[in-house]
DNA sequence: TTTGATTTTTAAGCATGCTTAAATATTATA
DNA sequence: TATAATATTTAAGCATGCTTAAAAATCAAA
């Protein structure tokens, strides 16, 4: 197994390839870890003579499927722990990031399975992220929308809200946004594309990088 | 807070320093930690730096203050763990071992605090040994007794089972013998210092090595 | 109490993973 | 397309925490 920093890199490498599908930079990689771009170009060379990622010089890097199966794992233990964590310890969402970042890399196989028994084997963590299996399997995910492309007069329910600080988190807890939540666009205000929806009958605006990170998808209404 | 190395040699001089109440050597704590005299050596002038540890050359460390207090906050941490693997993920006593060695160095105080309350407070781990409270404080302990101590015909309540192998754990889970199991010591045979006990009217004969880790305290009769 | 064995320390070296500064490649712009 | 700006890589250096080998101190036994 990698070490913790190799782990974050993967970690990182993963969730960054997801948002736009090409070769994650480095200097995007530097940004999420929070370390020197020198830094990940070693990394880089490190990460490809153990055959975890690909990767050209100059020209950013992509996990192989071994990469990809390691960076999964993290994963698993990351959102199982949190919502261990929330569910059977009563923490706040926004507490629990901090700690899941250290314990997983600090669990075994055997025990996260524990964990995941524990738990009922969930699908998606509270947050509508996918759970990954035992096996490294994503669970079935319906088409998720971005917000920022949704229409107005439209009703939608919520999936996914993607890893935000924890300000953010504790603000959709208040006004009471949650996963499966049911909203409707009411405006979108293109001069700061900010975006008012209605839940539960009340107006909120919801600015620019708020909307970013919330993604929904079609209610059918007959 | 000091490193995960740092924290593994403080715990280690604490229980090494329970044993016999003197200054830990540098070839007891090397065997211990299974690392080199020279790296303990070094370590040793580090922790002496920091305020932690007393060392004179050649004499051996003991903790200061500071440095047991760290140590009761890892072990706290550990027995914490222990037990909540034990008793909310059924784990068995002698696989949640080496999971809590890792996990003690990656959690925070606001964690296990949660992980303590959930427990309600415990003040002994399942094999007797107390668990330092939030505050770094030790429960109150009955005087124990070294099982080799005893005497024949007298009963005895088990009151500590001394970190031990898992094989040892397990063999005494399968004859019964669990804290607060009343036992009676039947017969001491000299020539290899085994002990032959009674516990719900069966015999066991236990070898030097079991009876070494037991401790035990005197069972009023009247 | 002196010599020989044992323990401890010092010294040199290595791997990991970071840093800053300089060199080099890529890209964007005029 | 040449040049300037930006991105990336290389190089040198540092901290941590280990190793082995050699030197030095302590202990034990004759």
């Amino acid at each position: 197994m990698p070490t913790i920093s190799k782990e974050d890199y993967l970690k990182s490498i993963y969730t960054l390839n997801l948002q736009d599908d090409k070769a994650v930079s480095t200097s995007n990689l530097a940004a999420k870890l929070e370390i020197s771009n020198a830094a990940i170009s070693e990394m880089s060379k490190k990460l490809y003579d153990l055959g975890l990622i690909s990767y050209e010089k100059y020209k950013g890097v992509e996990l192989t499927k071994e990469g990809k199966r390691i960076a999964l794992k993290i994963l698993r233990r990351h959102r199982l722990w949190e919502l261990f964590m929330i569910k059977v310890l009563n923490l706040n969402w926004d507490e629990v990031h901090d700690e899941a970042e250290k314990l997983e890399h600090h669990t075994s196989d055997f025990l996260i399975d524990k964990i995941d028994e524990y738990l009922g084997f969930p699908e998606f963590d509270p947050h509508g992220a996918p759970i990954p299996s035992k096996d490294g399997v994503l669970p079935e995910m319906p088409k998720l929308i971005p917000l920022n492309n949704c229409e107005i007069g439209r009703k939608y329910q919520v999936l996914r809200v993607v890893d935000s600080p924890s300000e953010l988190i504790s603000y959709l807890g208040r006004i009471g946004m949650n996963i499966h939540s049911n909203i409707e666009v009411v405006e979108k205000l293109s001069f700061d594309n900010s975006i008012i929806v209605m839940l539960d009958n009340v107006n909120h605006s919801l600015s620019e990088k708020v909307v970013d990170k919330i993604f929904v998808k079609e209610i059918e209404e007959d």
